[in-house]
DNA sequence: GATGAATGAGGATTCATTCAT
DNA sequence: TATGAATGAATCCTCATTCAT
């Protein structure tokens, strides 16, 4: 479902019964196009970054007419929109786990194992979600960047309520904000360091930082 | 130096004193352009960023008109790689200051005070050295930018290994990095935020991120 | 072939015959635009010569968007050689026709007439030919302008050689160059004159250097 | 003396005697200012053409400002056409021998020799001359290239009219035009070939066209 | 739905020419 | 006079977006 396509409302119901099929033909065809249009836009902004990736170099490698990406998409923003909402969509559902309310339940030290080892393994898989959170400065892309940002704030702030309840909510946004970055920063670092021991060690700091941040925030009640 | 502009230093000294100074105005007003230019480029690239700067919002910007600009500059790229010139030089002034050894003999949370505090008020006083240095695109400043970012780096590794001097080369190399990446996380969350409360409590949170950090790496000498 | 335009010969076989045609139009309305442009550019160059010739006055004259000229040929240079290319083509058809062999057996004056009209012919209607091949400065131009002229050069030596078999090489080649230069020279002159009987007048001039000049070389042994 | 340049009237008669001297050295010092940038103009138009050159890359090439070119010339074109006059003049005066009356009245080979030497010579060592008469359809150019052309074909015209009195006026000019042409074509070929045998046989060559297409055109009453 | 042609404003850059000093 | 800064229209070219088919 495209960020923000005009749905053309009913889609005139079928003349014949031996249409019927067609208009969930239709849909199915579009959503595949869909399809590749986001991952043609995923290779081309990883490649350039969103404000040098032409719409019809995505529509090119999409292997359509720049019309036809125009049919889907309203313009450049929507693209990264969609494609961002939808790899953290991805990145929820593949690991809504990472923000399992029992992980949060457990000592900090396993809590940051439990959701920091499958974001980091997503964005060492989607260097997309990376190349579109990065937000520099991009004209019209602050507003999706802001939403995606704020969609994980969210879920990590959530997470920070939940460890020291009693936090001021300007403390928690700020802390999450801090969070974030330190997060940000490490993957740049992790991203940038080939895979292997100095990689894991980068991980290990991270979450060392993370820990010795986090610790003296924690309301300890977990088993009394 | 501005690309083009070739300062014929010594004009053929002047015939009477009356004379002397007259060929010194060309340049100065050269040289007032040049400055004018600087500070808008700085202004639309903070804003826009260097990739969607155009040179004739620059030109704008400054009041004059686009083949001005070009009289002092071969083209966009130079005007960046001069504006990060400049900043840079500055900016190794400041470092220069903070990372003063006498400033690495006191206790933690004061050294973090005294390096941090005059690094944060530069880059607020120069958030275009900011915008330029942050992997902004600009073709040619690659270069510049690798030499500031090793330097910080050699600097805080510096300050590091006095802090904890037993510790492992790569270890002391993989934390300077972390807290580099940590620093520049923070300083988009400062630049971010409005001057105020808000911007002071992120720089505190900074310092607390990096004290809990490096505390327990410590190795406390200068006890009496 | 212009530059970008790709033909996708064989768009996936019709579906049924009435739409047979339809991805075939979208393609003759480029064509069609080709040729308008390269039409409009033929008498651009002509009037201003190549350099000073501008891709927006080209468009202008074909009556479409510039945008659109950069759709069909990705800069200036391309539009000059497709068009040097195809009245290059053009060019070599007539020049066979100028140098049959059965032309090369009549006697000179004969040979001259059969050989020059055509030749004549084909620059005054594509005077846009001149324009291009006359060392307009085309970048990627030169290679085939080089060959068209020594394709010239050698019919030319080759008549030659059949006029007057015992010359010696070094004599051939020159005499070849003299021919091509005085034709050029005189074919400038025809071009400044208006159609009519002063045009005619310089065609005939040609002729008659040409002939004088030409006259003692000949072995004349065609006379029964 | 410039060619348009706009003479200042009267140069305001010299306050005292003392000062007397300074307008004269004035406009020593200006003709000199002159004869720079028309020697630069000769080299940059030689090396890029005229459309090609630019008015400060003249300048440049000259070492005084733009201005100051400006204050001598009133535009480009000026330049152009007071540099061909020049070397015009220069041709002229060099080789005004070569139409010397006496010439004119020799037997056609001598007259040949007499005239074409000297202005092959001088072409060879002035090629700003001939870049000029180039004119490839330049905007302004077309005047100033008009009157050098046109001073040139008025000499020949009148060698000509010495030569065949009886001629037609018109024919006169065409045969004029045609023997210009020719000598330009063959003067391209000698400039392009290395200096030594071959060049000369080219000059031998050129003389061969002539000799032949005027002879018959002659009336024989030298020495009866 | 799909295509690819069409648009046109905008971007970087140049250059003939003018102007204040 | 000489200087060099200033101008601004014009150049080539790009790209997000729309339109006819």
């Amino acid at each position: 479902m495209p960020g923000t396509a005009k749905d053309k409302s009913a889609p005139t119901a079928a003349k014949s019964d031996t249409e019927a099929a067609a208009p969930r033909r239709r849909q199915a065809r579009g959503e595949r196009r869909i399809s590749q249009l986001l991952a043609a836009a995923a290779g081309v902004f990883c490649r350039t970054g969103y404000a040098a990736a032409s719409t019809n170099a995505i529509a090119r490698e999409a292997g359509v007419s720049p019309g036809t990406l125009y049919q889907f998409f309203p313009n450049k923003e929507a693209i990264a929109i969609e494609l961002g909402g939808q790899l953290l969509h991805r990145a929820q559902e593949t690991h809504g786990q990472a923000f399992l309310p029992e992980n949060l339940r457990r000592p900090l030290p396993e809590l940051l194992d439990a959701v920091l080892d499958p974001l980091i393994a997503f964005n060492c898989e989607n260097p997309a979600f990376w190349a579109l959170m990065h937000g520099s400065g991009v004209p019209g892309m602050t507003q999706e960047h802001e939403e995606l940002h704020s969609a994980m704030r969210a879920r990590v702030r959530h997470a920070l309520s939940t460890l020291s309840p009693e936090a001021a909510p300007a403390d928690l946004t700020r802390v999450s904000n801090m969070i974030l970055g330190i997060f940000k920063a490490s993957l740049d670092l992790i991203l940038a360091t080939p895979e292997g021991a100095e990689r894991d060690a980068y991980v290990a700091e991270l979450k060392t930082v993370l820990l010795r941040y986090l610790e003296p925030m924690v309301t300890t009640t977990h088993s009394p």
